[in-house]
DNA sequence: CACCCTCCGTGGACGCGATCGACCGGAGCC
DNA sequence: GGCTCCGGTCGATCGCGTCCACGGAGGGTG
């Protein structure tokens, strides 16, 4: 992980899509060595994918939620977790620190979806409570930050 | 917007580096027409870019937060947004219905940079308090959910 | 100091993919 | 029926991806 990788890191976040041969004149580097790094970055897990950023109305899910959960005191968190693993509409999920035990962002088509995702979530053994917040819009989403060298 | 365009974001966005050749073939076209068909989901803004999604902690980010914030009756929304989206920790921003006007995701490399972060929110103008939230862990960010036809 | 090994790069070669232009067939409209 | 337009295929060309052989720098060892 040295600064040319970190580079093609930063390259590949703006856009995926760049060919070896553009991140290689990018970098100052041959295709194939270019092509080499980013390998071995995409198998040492710093590269984790290459998505399509897709605006959420175009494909019917103009609504977006953030959902609190409490956990029951008795419930498995294991359980749970995999029990939201399978609502598909549940795009990120974190652990917190504090009284909700999850974070979740949520996106479905109408409010009358939200109802039943939050019906459904409540329902889930181990929930305790649920608390649902609506974001109105989204201003930015998934910003990368450019990467600072370790601080050595 | 037809089945075609809704398989090929999808496909997109399961790996943002199929090469047209084989979007073509997944979806039964020729490459130049599939090429053109993605051309003009970019220009439409369904697609908004191809990241790479990168392993947080190997570019030195091991630190999420989850900051809500009250804005003060005085403020101007759009000021403070303005101020946000100068902090570059701050990955995702959205405006919320509820007594916190904003919801952000932010990124930092140690606890000592979130309490700073969190200082300078707090002394924004227009922002009244802030409430942090940790991630310990997050379980997973950003699946894409399968596409499903317009209900028609 | 000479030697060797390893790592990481370059350059060349070759097949495939991207991309352009020409053409073509069906839908909608006079 | 014939025009036009839209959106596709086909074919050709050029550049890119990818494999391979080669080479130089750096470090350990006799």
């Amino acid at each position: 992980m040295d600064a040319i990788d970190r580079s093609l890191v930063e390259l590949l976040r703006g856009n995926a899509r760049l060919s070896y041969a553009e991140l290689a004149r990018q970098v100052g580097l041959s295709a194939p060595a270019v092509h080499e790094r980013v390998g071995k970055l995409e198998s040492s897990g710093v590269i984790r994918a290459y998505r399509a950023e897709v605006e959420p109305e175009a494909i019917g899910l103009g609504v977006t939620a953030l959902i609190g959960i409490v956990e029951d005191s008795g419930g498995d968190t294991d359980d749970v977790l995999e029990t939201f693993r399978q609502m598909p509409e549940i795009e990120s999920c974190y652990f917190m620190a504090g009284v909700e035990s999850f974070l979740l962002k949520a996106r479905v088509g109408t409010i009358a979806e939200l109802e039943q995702l939050i019906v459904r979530l409540s329902r889930t053994p181990g929930v305790a409570s649920t608390r649902t917040g609506i974001a109105l819009s989204t201003k930015w989403e998934n910003r990368p930050q450019p990467i600072e060298p370790p601080a050595s």
